[in-house]
RNA sequence: CGGGGCGUAGCUCAGCCCGGUAGAGCGCUGCCUUCGGGAGGCAGAGGCCGGAGGUUCGAAUCCUCUCGCCCCGACCA
C-alpha cells in the first residue's frame, strides 16, 4: 500500500480525552477515532490489527475443535426472560424498542441464543461433545467507559459455548479451551496468566481469568514466579487425562485476582509471590446446566432417559487485546507490534521523492516486495525524512526499510529493526531475502 | 448513580474572574529556500466560541436549562 494513497490520519499531539498509552498511542497512530463514550470507530490501520487478531483467535480456536458460528447482535428479549437475565442483568444491558414496541436487546454476550439454537439442532447423547464459538460485536453499557477500547461499551468478542454430557467431560472441554487460550495468547506475541477467578453474575462454580502483566492493568493480581516464564504448550488436547494433568500442573503455581487471594496459599508460594498489575483479555467458566436447564436444552441418553447437558462458555476479548498488546509494547516513540499482529510487515521509507534513483529504487524494492508477498507500507509521500521516520516508529511497524540518496550511490538499503534500535545498511538483495523469511 | 472537571480553528490550548464583537502554536493551502530523525521564510484558508433561552445598547465572557466528553468511586471481555 501506497502511503500517498492510504487513509492515516496521524496526530502529532497527544488528544486530552486518553488517558493511558495505549489510548493515546490509537489516536496518535491513526488506528481508531472515538464516535461516542465508549464507542470507536476503526480505521484502516486499527482494522488490520483486530483482523490479524481475530485470525489467530479463530485458528486456535478451530484448533481446538470449536465450530464457528455467528449469531445476531440484536437479540429478543424473550429469551433472556427465559432464563431470567432480562432482570437480572441490569442496567449494563442495552435495551431497544422496535417499531412494534417488542422489547429488543443489544446482546452483551449469548448463553441464552447459543443453547436455543444448540437446543433445536441436538437430540442425542451422540451429538455431544460440541463446542460453538462466534467473533461478533457485544454491547455492555458500562457505568464509566474510559482507557479507549480497554473499557470501551462496544467491543469485539469471541465467545465459545461448550456442551458435554457431564462434569467430566465438561472439565474436558474447560481445560481444552485453557490450553486454547494460552497457545492464542502466546500466539499474539503476549504472556497471559491464568488465574483462579470469581465467577459473577453468570454463574458456577469454576473459572479463570487471563491477564497480561502491564502497569496500567485495572486488577491487582498475586502470582508465583514462575508464572513469568513462558511454559511449554505442548500437549495432546484430545487426551483427556493427560491434558487434566498438564492444567493441574500449572495451576499448581498460585495466580489469583485481588477478589481470589488465598493467605495460606501465598504464605506457602512466600518469597516467590509477585503482586502486580493485570489486564484481563479473556475469561473461561464452568456452570453445568443452569442455561441448558432454563433454555430446555436436552438430549437422549444411552438407556433412553433424558440428560440436560453441562455447559461452559469462553470470552477473549479480541479489540481490547489491541490495547493491552500496546500497553506491553511501546515506548517513547510509539507502538511496538509483535510480528503477528502488525498491520503490516514492512514501511518501506522513500527518503527524497523528489530525486529520480531514489524513487526508483524504491518503487523497485516495493514491487519486488509486493509480489513477494510480504505486507509493506510505502511512504511515497511527498514529506521531510524526519517526519516519515516519526510517523514509521508511531505505527511500530516491525521492519523499516530506508532508501535515501546515500544508499542508491552505494547501492544499499538501510534496515531496521522497530524496538531493537541498530540500522544495518545491506544490499537490496539481502534486504529482500531478510524481510521475505 | 454520587463527587469533580471540561466543551473556543483539524489538534493542543489562551481569552471568561473584570461584557465592547476571536487569538497562539502545531497542522492545512500556495510560492521560495531546504532535504538522513516531526526544517526555514513569505502569503493565505479555516471558528453562528456545544445547543436553547434569558439579562444587557452590546454576551465566548453573566444567569437558567440542556446535550456531550473526561477524571475519581461502586461494576465489568
Amino acid at each position: 500500500m501506497r502511503l500517498s494513497r492510504y487513509f492515516l490520519p496521524v496526530l502529532k499531539e497527544t488528544p486530552g480525552e486518553a488517558q493511558i498509552v495505549s489510548h493515546q498511542l490509537m489516536l496518535r497512530a491513526g488506528l481508531i477515532r472515538q464516535t461516542a463514550a465508549g464507542i470507536y470507530a476503526w480505521l484502516p490501520l486499527g482494522l488490520r490489527v483486530l483482523k490479524k487478531i481475530e485470525g489467530i483467535v479463530r485458528a486456535e480456536q478451530d484448533r481446538a475443535g470449536a465450530v464457528e458460528v455467528l449469531m445476531p447482535a440484536i437479540q429478543s428479549a424473550e429469551l433472556w426472560k427465559q432464563s431470567g437475565r432480562y432482570d437480572a442483568y441490569g442496567p449494563e444491558m442495552l435495551r431497544i424498542t422496535d417499531r412494534h414496541d417488542r422489547e429488543m436487546l443489544f446482546s452483551p454476550t449469548a448463553e441464552e441464543l447459543f443453547t436455543t439454537i444448540f437446543a433445536n439442532g441436538v437430540r442425542s447423547y451422540r451429538d455431544l461433545p460440541r463446542i460453538l464459538y462466534q467473533i461478533q460485536w457485544k454491547f455492555r453499557d458500562e457505568i464509566r467507559p474510559r482507557f479507549g477500547v480497554m473499557r470501551g461499551r462496544e467491543f469485539l468478542m469471541k465467545d465459545a459455548y461448550s456442551f458435554d454430557i457431564d462434569l467430566a467431560t465438561a472439565r474436558h472441554s474447560y481445560n481444552r479451551m485453557f490450553i486454547a487460550y494460552l497457545r492464542t495468547f502466546a500466539a499474539v506475541g503476549m504472556h497471559a496468566i491464568p488465574m483462579r477467578a470469581d465467577t459473577g453474575p453468570i454463574g458456577g462454580d469454576l473459572s479463570h481469568e487471563f491477564h497480561i502483566v502491564a502497569t496500567t492493568g485495572e486488577s491487582g493480581v498475586f502470582y508465583h514466579e514462575r508464572w513469568e516464564q513462558s511454559r511449554s504448550l505442548a500437549v495432546d488436547a484430545d487426551d483427556a487425562s493427560a491434558l487434566q494433568a498438564y492444567v493441574d500442573a500449572l495451576n499448581a503455581d498460585y495466580a489469583a485476582t485481588d477478589e481470589k487471594r488465598d493467605p495460606a496459599a501465598e504464605a506457602a508460594t512466600g518469597a516467590s509471590l509477585k503482586e502486580a498489575r493485570g489486564i484481563e483479555v479473556g475469561q473461561i467458566f464452568y456452570f453445568g446446566t443452569k442455561y441448558s436447564a432454563a433454555m430446555g436444552l436436552s438430549v437422549q441418553g444411552p438407556g433412553g432417559e433424558q440428560i440436560v447437558p453441562h455447559m461452559g462458555s469462553y470470552g477473549i476479548g479480541v479489540s481490547r487485546l489491541v490495547g493491552a498488546i500496546i500497553e506491553a509494547s511501546h515506548d517513547k516513540d510509539g507502538i511496538i507490534w509483535p510480528e503477528a499482529v502488525a498491520p503490516y510487515r514492512v514501511v518501506l521509507i522513500n527518503l527524497r521523492p523528489d530525486d529520480v534513483a531514489c524513487t526508483a529504487a524504491a518503487d523497485a524494492l516495493y514491487a519486488s516486495l509486493e509480489a513477494a508477498g510480504v505486507e509493506v507500507l510505502y511512504d511515497d509521500r511527498d514529506e521531510r525524512g524526519g517526519a516519515k521516520f516519526a510517523t514509521a516508529d508511531l505505527i511500530g511497524v516491525p521492519w523499516q526499510v530506508v532508501i535515501g540518496p546515500k544508499g542508491v550511490a552505494a547501492g544499499t538499503v538501510e534496515i531496521k529493526r522497530r524496538g531493537a534500535g541498530a540500522k544495518e545498511e545491506t544490499t537490496v538483495a539481502a534486504a529482500v531475502e531478510r524481510l521475505c523469511r
